[in-house]
DNA sequence: CTTGGCACTCAAGAACACGGAGTGCCAAAT
DNA sequence: ATTTGGCACTCCGTGTTCTTGAGTGCCAAG
């Protein structure tokens, strides 16, 4: 159905396309591109691809455009990864490597993965499920108030502030406290709601109100928490491609948590690269928009997910070798700590 | 110099200015605001309030448009800050009401802020120097790592891990973790220099090692942290006010932490609104844009600022509302805390 | 199946006219 | 001394028309 030289030339357009931001016609492929064949010949194949949908003109008589389905096809079977150069892999390792702290090493990642692409940057944070508890902590902040703390292994903090109108001494907040870290010291988190259960049970009869309360809003965080957090840098990067009138939308979509979540959320293969393209993605006003996304980790688990947004007309071998080489070496960063 | 009907006529020319984002001529603004006079009166007075820079016109023979020197006016003496509406001010307080945390403040604020402007908000967390230690904590998340959790009481929770190559007793921290808390419950942050400085005296001498580690850590981690975070939202609204060419470069200094510090952080009077106009703001992306500005606290003490950004060409009176009325819910919500 | 030739289409740009909003200035009116 | 109407003038924006050129589709010959 689509030969060889038609794959051939298919290729050609979307780079093409990509380098240029203008359709590409027929002698200039004959002439950029070496095929060995003439413009007419080009011209044949141009229309099978446009009438298989590949490929789009503008407006009659205008070069053509790849399309989504285009696009899809050449990132599937026509491109292949394009591994990063010498200087861009010192760059990365040398960036990530002094960073201190979970949140440093997030936002360091976000800003590299949008400088590296000239694209948004999208980095969610290692996600709360895959964490064990390594510690957590009661600090009393006023007579009534008192803050929780849950710190996970993979170095996140999270924090609760809890009204407590019926006041708490210090000692019965002592004691809970070595009682949550006896039972849930080295918990998985997905398992700390069985755990917590149990613990009333351990509990003198007087401090049960007391330690209702705080499991309660323990295991409220734990759930509230878990829609992740997500950040991103490089939106400046969106007005140099020209999405024109849909810019607009775009970064009202960015804002959302939901629509981010949903962005790098939906996967088939965690470990492998997904790229949506187009109509591909879940949320309209992204039609315009194609997104590289991948899982990262320590080891080969996969605790969080990865990946730059940028107009359809994207460079996207080296996106993704770019993707692929933050996600690892992000992997290794949290698998060292 | 100027006389009250000449400021009329340029308080007429910013408000409609603003409204209709096209140069105002002299006819329209006789029709629309009853001014007692005829348009060749105005054409007259336009003349002058030119002459002396407060209005330009893009074109010979084009409508005046109000320069940063007329906005300046406008504001300093022209306007009234306009109060909110009551479905604003109950927007307001639900929708801050309902904040449990302190991060949760400040992202319900920022997004409150933008929404009711229109405009881009920009949010700085509360300081820490004007906050006292609630809480230190030392928690073991490795054979040779250490997490320090600072807790302070504006809620702000602080972590950093330290690598200890010679590793550490369960004994040791928790002593030292002791000693810690003694020492600087409830001290100023500014003053935890000193207070940390007389600590090792206190530390038998074969901890001594440890604890310097452990102390070099938190001086630097208060140093650092004292460059304060700073979250925005709302940059979509940048894409309806048409600054056109210069987007992207707004866009690209609203993305460099620096610039935003700037930006809230130079100020004359921290109780009162700052409103920077055109080239007054510190960077020249900026030169387009308008700050308005306040700080923000419990009680009488400003511990942090926040503010909005939006073309010069901006509903000043309004925005200086929505921002104060914002400051003061936020103040109110920490008071609380 | 490939190629050169050819007529056709259409977007983008230049040249031009023109209507209109707005100005500046002046002389008359208040 | 200020305000006002009148008037000539300036340009911006718009619409029209032409031209140019890149690119196409088709066809007949290689």
């Amino acid at each position: 159905m689509l030969d060889d030289r038609k794959l051939a030339v298919l290729r050609a357009i979307v780079e093409d396309y990509v380098s240029t931001n203008e359709p590409v016609g027929s002698k200039a492929l004959a002439d950029r591109h070496n095929l060995g064949v003439s413009p007419a010949t080009i011209r044949n194949d141009m229309a099978v691809l446009e009438e298989q949908g590949y490929i789009a003109q503008p407006h009659t008589s205008a070069g053509r455009v790849p399309t989504d389905k285009g696009y899809r096809l050449f990132v599937d079977r026509l491109s292949t990864i394009k591994p990063l150069s010498a200087a861009e892999r010192r760059a990365i390792e040398t960036f990530l490597a002094n960073a201190y702290d979970l949140d440093d090493v997030v936002t360091r990642t976000v800003r590299l993965l949008a400088q590296l692409t000239r694209q948004v940057a999208v980095v969610q944070y290692p996600s709360l499920t895959r964490s064990a508890v390594r510690h957590i902590e009661l600090v009393p902040i006023g007579p009534e108030r008192l803050l929780l703390v849950i710190i996970t292994n993979t170095g996140r903090v999270e924090q609760r502030a809890i009204e407590m109108p019926q006041g708490f001494s210090e000692e019965s907040i002592a004691q809970l406290r070595a009682l949550l870290n006896a039972h849930l010291d080295g918990c998985w988190l997905t398992d700390v709601p069985g755990v917590v259960a149990e613990v009333p049970d351990r509990v003198p009869a007087e401090e049960r109100p007391l330690a209702a309360t705080i499991l309660s809003v323990l295991l409220e965080t734990l759930i509230e928490k878990h829609e992740e957090k997500i950040v991103i840098a490089g939106a400046a990067n969106l007005a140099r491609a020209d999405l024109s009138q849909s810019l607009r939308d775009v970064l009202e979509a960015l804002e959302e948590q939901v629509v981010l979540m949903r962005l790098l959320g939906e996967v088939s293969d965690p470990t492998s690269l997904t790229v949506r393209i187009g109509a591909e993605n879940p949320h309209e006003s992204l039609f315009t928009t194609s997104v590289v996304a991948t899982g990262y980790g320590a080891g080969d688990q996969v605790v969080a997910r990865l990946g730059v947004l940028g107009p359809t007309r994207m460079d996207y071998p080296g996106t993704m070798g770019a993707v692929r080489a933050v996600a690892r070496y992000v992997g290794q960063i949290l698998a060292g700590s």
